[in-house]
DNA sequence: AGGGGTATGTTGGAAAAACAACAAAAGTGA
DNA sequence: TCACTTTTGTTGTTTTTCCAACATACCCCT
């Protein structure tokens, strides 16, 4: 069965076994759905049944202001969870668009029957609610993190946190960024050149030292 | 029982009858903690062993850099939850500071037993499980909102964006906000006085109408 | 009512970031 | 390999925001 496969991978059905992950998704009415690079998975307005996880690929909820640039973005990668809240605030019409920023496959449940376990048929329902809590609280901290870096107030020190927060999460001074320079100017909420240009300045300043997306920071947590 | 009227407030008990509300506090090893205006919650390295939930007034994660300024709070209001985190990341080791912005009641919960429901002896846990889903999603769309307000490129769009954001939440054009002009500074990535300067503007401007902390909008979205 | 404290508004100069336009480099595909 | 496109870097100018200092208004207390 090809979503059994799909759907072992995530954090979501972690610690179930595979026969009960079957009966699981009878309960929760398990769909797939694939997009292509660009595609429109949610637009403003859309009603919306389920809550999706992401399978494959990253999908980018995107604000584009009155001049047609991208403002902000905010990402959903592989294991993350978006859509719930339209149920639970039962308005159940999206007030985002969701773009699909390469191929992305998503899983659709069902968000009544996710939060409403049926006892009898799939015992496992409470390890769903279990990790479900999990990864909600993992995006938040994903969130917090990001507004601790939006509100440093020169685009040095958001540079520098963003960096640092990532070389903890890599656990290793020298890692990939996923952004280009533009993704990561919007992502911090800058300019593009000015981005670029202090970017240049940090690398003068031997703060960190930087090849594309290839990031090393030379600087100590209590410099910054 | 004192903590039972305390908690019957809170959506995390919400649909759970007195008795068995009683019985998980029993499992949940429920305490009650009060602070003053000021007092520090949690100080970075702390070990963090439970679950907060705020039964009244306002926690503040606060970050303080190396001049001494408070560049960034995120609050928490009451019914809401944080600390779970350390125990999910196995880390125990707070990241942050948490203080309390006034006078404030916590609720402590032991979070291995709020994930991991004991079935024989509290059988409404799974409502728990639920309510907390929720709670958490709630707090997730509260921190998308934020970034999307600071992702925002001028100080003028900004505060339109969040004044109108706080006019949906309030369903009206008309409504007081939580904040003094240092916090609202604060929240939004401005300086107190650059904000000060655009507010003005801004009335001039005929956009907004404002006498302290009491707001009225005279655009519609379309125009920002 | 008066005084001390806090919050808010205003200002002008300094600094930073945005913006626009172009140059250089890297990636893509025939 | 060569043209074409996309990404990245650089520069100079304009605009915005910060910053510091001061003025005014508001609040609380005795």
């Amino acid at each position: 069965m090809e979503e059994t496969k799909l759907i072992k991978k995530f954090d979501l059905f972690k610690k179930i076994n595979e026969n009960d992950v079957r009966a699981l998704f009878r309960c929760l009415q398990v769909k797939v759905n694939n997009y292509k690079k660009g595609d429109i998975i949610l637009k403003y307005g859309d009603r919306v049944e389920y809550t999706y996880v992401i399978a494959r690929g990253v999908a980018r909820d995107t604000i584009i202001d009155k001049n047609g640039n991208i403002n902000t973005h905010i990402d959903y990668m592989e294991g993350d969870i978006f859509g719930l809240e339209y149920y639970i605030n039962n308005r159940k019409l999206s007030l985002s668009e969701i773009r699909a920023v390469s191929d992305v496959t998503l899983i659709l449940l069902d968000s009544f029957r996710l939060l409403n376990p049926c006892e009898n048929s799939c015992f496992r329902h409470t390890q769903v609610l279990q990790n479900l809590i999990i990864q909600l609280n993992c995006q938040n901290l994903t969130l917090i993190r990001r507004v601790k870096e939006l509100t440093k107030n020169s685009s040095k020190e958001k540079i520098l946190y963003y960096l640092y927060n990532v070389s903890l999460e890599k656990k290793s001074d020298e890692f990939d960024i996923p952004f280009n320079r533009q993704e990561l100017a919007s992502y911090l909420g800058l300019e593009r050149s000015a981005l670029s240009k202090e970017i240049s300045n940090l690398q003068k300043e031997q703060l960190i030292e930087c090849h594309k997306n290839h990031f090393k920071i030379l600087f100590k947590k209590g410099e910054i």
